[in-house]
DNA sequence: GCGCAACGATAACAATTGTTAAGAAATAAA
DNA sequence: TTTATTTCTTAACAATTGTTATCGTTGCGC
């Protein structure tokens, strides 16, 4: 998607690992395009960290509802590791949707395929034990293991650290 | 939604409960609106019926992979009790996306939308254990139980019909 | 290089959910 | 009205996951 983009509308930023990119309770007015680097969305459940999903080079990351509606986040964004990221302003997107018929089309396309992103998730949340959806992650994320620490991982499959440490022992 | 579409182009149509609308390996060429009626979206997993959704009055239903990108649907959509519908076929759709700004504006507002109900559902599975799902439920719909077969709200709940018996007789 | 923080592993016990089976109640069909 | 099917409830046992606690390892900061 990225490829749209005007160069000079992007601003490029290199961030250290644990940089807050979106806080709960904030209005987010910036659209994150990863060049390098991992990024996490977690969600703040009373003080319980629930991790929602984890974003690697190529994608694009916000807090859409709050990007898109001007209403505070419900969730937060941050990195995991040093990274090298473009950063689109609000202004600039409203901009390029207004103006750029292509890149409107490619932004809903966008947004449809992480519609059905969610849905694989749910549907696998739903249909999958813990143990597969161990398995599935690996299968999809061979590498996840030695970039992410496995706490935000048994997060993100909805188990305890403990769980996952017995899923991974189980052979 | 409807607001927009010429009534011309819906065919108003009454089904029977557990009425086939959209059929797994099939291509969906109908974007469904409901006037009257309950609408379940399930998933086979390998012969395990996992509901992902209801639908009632006022909600437009498809598989919108299908709907979209043309592939078979890797989801089933049925009837649960007699419905009052009204259906667009897939040509008016493209027609109305094209000559209309402002349906194509409203759909792709309605494709956001259905992103962050799934987000949230995601959400809530991450972070509730069952029983807080099941009271979550009770507050949004206070009379599905009485329209909805309780083994397929355990079912959409992420349980079997004896944990949501078990929850239910919680006090 | 040392101290601290973060990460990871494991055990024991508790709680919850899944599975299987049986039977009652409600609904649908004949 | 009767029969068949579907839905619902419950018990007993099994399996899985959560909780709490402890300790070892690794990485970070000074």
């Amino acid at each position: 998607m990225t490829a749209l983009i005007d160069e000079k509308l992007l601003t490029l930023k290199r961030l250290a690992p644990k940089t807050i990119l979106v806080h709960e309770g904030s209005i987010s007015d910036e659209m994150i395009f990863i060049i390098k680097g991992c990024i996490r969305a977690w969600y703040n459940a009373e003080g319980q960290d629930i991790t929602l999903q984890f974003f690697f080079e190529g994608d694009s990351v916000t807090s859409l509802e709050s990007f898109l509606k001007n209403i505070p986040s419900t969730i937060n964004i941050e990195t995991l590791e040093e990274c090298e990221v473009g950063i689109l302003k609000k202004s600039n997107f409203s901009g390029l949707i207004k103006t750029d018929s292509e890149f409107k089309e490619l932004f809903y396309e966008t947004a449809i395929d992480k519609l059905l992103i969610h849905h694989n998730r749910l549907l696998s949340l739903l249909k999958d034990k813990p143990f597969h959806r161990y398995q599935q992650l690996l299968t999809e994320k061979p590498g996840i293991f030695q970039r992410i620490p496995q706490h935000y991982i048994a997060s993100y499959l909805g188990i305890t650290p403990v769980s996952l440490g017995r899923i991974r022992n189980r052979k």
